[in-house]
DNA sequence: ATCATTCTTTAGATTTCCCTTAGAATCGAG
DNA sequence: CTCGATTCTAAGGGAAATCTAAAGAATGAT
């Protein structure tokens, strides 16, 4: 599942992430209003996670937006408060669960569940891109059948970049997505050759050659 | 199947009946701690739904009672707060899944089929991959006929990783699941390793290896 | 109460992986 | 073509994750 966490809190976002990939979901975050208008807008997520209270803006706007757009993403809403208003607010725009902060993460994981099982959300584990599968649940990628043996960053590399088809990915757009927003890092991006280029040998020594570099502004994943 | 419905608030008890009763079942209420006791004691369930705020008594009391005269049925507890007390004392007596109000009538239908569905009660009572098969009824593993000798804690744990085959399961689904989730551990799961070890060993010994490691992510329940 | 079994903790060994480094190769502007 | 910037590649140190055995704590049966 391709989840966003719309959440602007980077401690509990980036513990929202890796639990749920932990459990085989494809994760994506927002840290304020904009980014996840931006990212609602451009991609299509299964599920997102909505923080009513983002710092340049409500929540509850993004999911106008969604419904706006019959979108079909699943909406969880999160809230700092147990406002009975808020709640209210964000079931009658047509989210589908709510949660309050804080919580426990076993129990935002069975709402997720709950939320995703619930029909029209529910859906494909696997990633398949001509000769690459990818099934989510066990975490392993396969080309033409045989299973490739990938370590955590290159399963989560190969996973980002078929998500993102034929989109030019910068290191540091890449560096944002597998290591969160984690300003220590912020200067140098280099360690990124290396995973690309592991996940290049194990892809190529199974004749799966898709990773190309755009010299100066990134990496894509296409197809000749 | 036959399913006991202990819950006082009257609304939720019928909608809970008519729901079920849709699906096949087989519907009796109680609406007080009395009621309940007197039913359990005198009819076979096959699952029970127990709410631990009951008028005249808790719910609990019933759990205890059952699993006093080693009765056989599904327990689900059901909690109007989510109190992690609660939880954990409804687990520890020995119930096989929990719920917190308000829950979709879909979601606790999908419990209840998972509870059944384990085998324990009605339905099959083994569960089977390749030469190794578990007797729900007696909680016990064979391997090629042969009887494995395991803890209460390395039985669970085959037969979570039985149910979740080639799904990658974190120490933190793991102990969740085992041994419900109690953030107050959430920062060392480690103990985990010693029951991993202790099953592998175990299920090795009769030649079967099928608990992979993904470093990094959990474990793996497949064949090679 | 005693004993056996099971669970958790502890600690050291081992494995695996990630990031750094450094030199080679490649690219593109001039 | 030349040169600086960017990317590639291989190898190694060190950190983190996992494994394993064994001892202490809890549990349950007799």
């Amino acid at each position: 599942m391709k989840i966003l966490i719309a959440e602007d809190e980077i401690d509990l976002q980036q513990s929202i992430a890796t639990y749920l990939e932990r459990d085989g979901n494809v994760c994506e975050v927002a840290s304020d209003y904009n980014d996840a208008a931006y990212k609602v807008d451009l991609y299509e997520y299964d599920l997102i996670l909505l923080d009513v209270n983002l710092v340049t803006g409500s929540g509850l706007d993004v999911l106008k937006k969604l419904k706006k757009d019959k979108r079909d993403a699943g909406v969880i809403i999160i809230s700092a408060n147990s406002s009975l208003d808020d709640k209210l607010d964000g079931l009658d725009l047509g989210a589908d669960d709510y949660i309050t902060k804080p919580f426990h993460l076993a129990e935002l994981n069975s709402r997720i569940k709950a939320v995703l099982r619930r029909g029209k959300y529910g859906g494909d584990d696997t990633i398949t891109f001509n000769e690459i599968m990818v099934d989510t649940k066990s975490r392993t990628a396969y080309i033409n059948g045989r299973a490739l043996s990938l370590t955590r960053k290159e399963y989560d590399l190969l996973v980002f970049f078929l998500t993102n088809q034929g989109r030019v990915l910068s290191k540091e757009i890449i560096a944002e997505h597998l290591w969160g927003d984690n300003s220590d890092l912020a200067d140098n991006f280099d360690f990124i050759y290396v995973h690309i280029n592991n996940l290049r040998k194990k892809m190529t020594a199974e004749g799966a050659k898709y990773i190309k570099t755009a010299y100066g502004s990134g990496y894509k994943f296409i197809a000749d």
